[in-house]
DNA sequence: GTCTATACTGTGATAGAC
DNA sequence: GTCTATCACAGTATAGAC
């Protein structure tokens, strides 16, 4: 379906001087496959790209993983990303989010996972995947810590957020928020963030490890 | 590079009884090509699956758009969707968020055509396009109403949190989101956006026609 | 002028022989 | 672990039927 410039634009590294054995095929084929699900969704990858990436035969593709599509699924079932959500004192939240933000990788690492499910989003299983992982640490886990009504609804803002955010700084890359400066940035989604959370009234310290 | 389970799947009513002029064809194929764009993002989408749902022969999108990239970028190219903040009072911006979001088309509709330029985002024309229209739009002639500092960010911030609750509650469809009461989204999203917009502190009418 | 049939060429995923 | 064959389907072009 591709043309021929679509597959091969933005040739990623092929890893050099690889190891000839399991393990690090794997691994290079997992990275190569992070990078170009990530820039040009599943659709938009094609298993002979990541092969060339990761300086191995396609074959290898089907012995390691069974399919593109389970392959897929390796890379972009999420990461541990969120997770320290589920304890961080909530006056800090805001400045985790920036730190998300402003440290989202740019075009040359591995997009988000996120991303990564977004420019696939017609993987159905893939957008069900990402939302029950949402729904668990936002709407459940990190809801509970949350005073007053609308719990929920708050915490799935919060996620909306950081989305947008992250999407804009990085995806679409609007001019002021590609390059502000990571001070002025925590100052305006403090701003937003923290009403949210029902700061800056006074709270208790969660008490996680 | 799809499979063909991937090239039918959820097909799109095709149009009935359609009249056979070049309006009507040109119409059905733009329709048709907006949802399967929009749902399956450029990759996932062939000309012959555009043409069948439209009901006519797949050798018309070429005589009547020169090839598939043009006819994508017909339909991606955004419509009017954000025009209303060139002069919408500041205070009705919260509202108007509010109304874009909750009545954001789901599954059966076209998706927004940031979507549509989401899922094909590996596509750095369209990816491009779009930046200009949101700059345009939000970092230009909405930032020049905001008063104080930081004009162009918080109005790009502004545009973030419209996408992020957007595709929050549309494409990842979370639990609380997709569920809310437009009234009680509201109130959430004002407390989020006045503060960035400089409300609710005094601030003169604009003068738009 | 509006559409249909069909052909051409490349690439996709995958399986099976080496 | 690699190479090659297979075969369906992609985008595109054109020749001609209504």
């Amino acid at each position: 379906m591709n043309t021929s410039a679509e597959s091969r634009r933005g040739g990623v590294a092929p890893s050099q001087a690889r190891k000839h054995d399991a393990a690090s095929t794997r691994a290079a084929l997992t990275r190569a496959a992070a990078l170009r699900f990530g820039r040009y969704g599943y659709n938009g990858t094609s298993v002979r790209d990541i092969a060339r990436d990761a300086g191995v035969d396609a074959a290898l593709v089907y012995r390691y993983f069974g399919s593109k599509e389970a392959l897929f699924e390796v890379v972009s079932t999420s990461t541990t990303m969120f997770e320290p959500l589920r304890c961080l004192p909530l006056e800090d939240v805001a400045a985790w989010v920036r730190d998300v933000v402003a440290n989202a990788p740019s075009e040359d690492e591995v997009p988000h996972p996120v991303l990564c499910v977004l420019r696939s989003s017609s993987r159905e299983e893939a957008v069900g995947r990402l939302r029950d992982e949402i729904s668990e640490i936002f709407s459940e886990s990190f809801a509970k810590r949350l005073d007053g009504p609308d719990a929920e609804l708050r915490a799935e803002l919060l996620s909306a957020w950081l989305l947008g955010t992250t999407l804009m700084r990085t995806a679409i890359r609007t001019p002021a928020l590609a390059s502000v400066s990571d001070s002025t940035l925590l100052k305006y989604l403090k701003a937003g963030i923290d009403p949210l959370l029902k700061l800056p009234d006074d709270h208790e310290r969660t008490d996680c490890p």
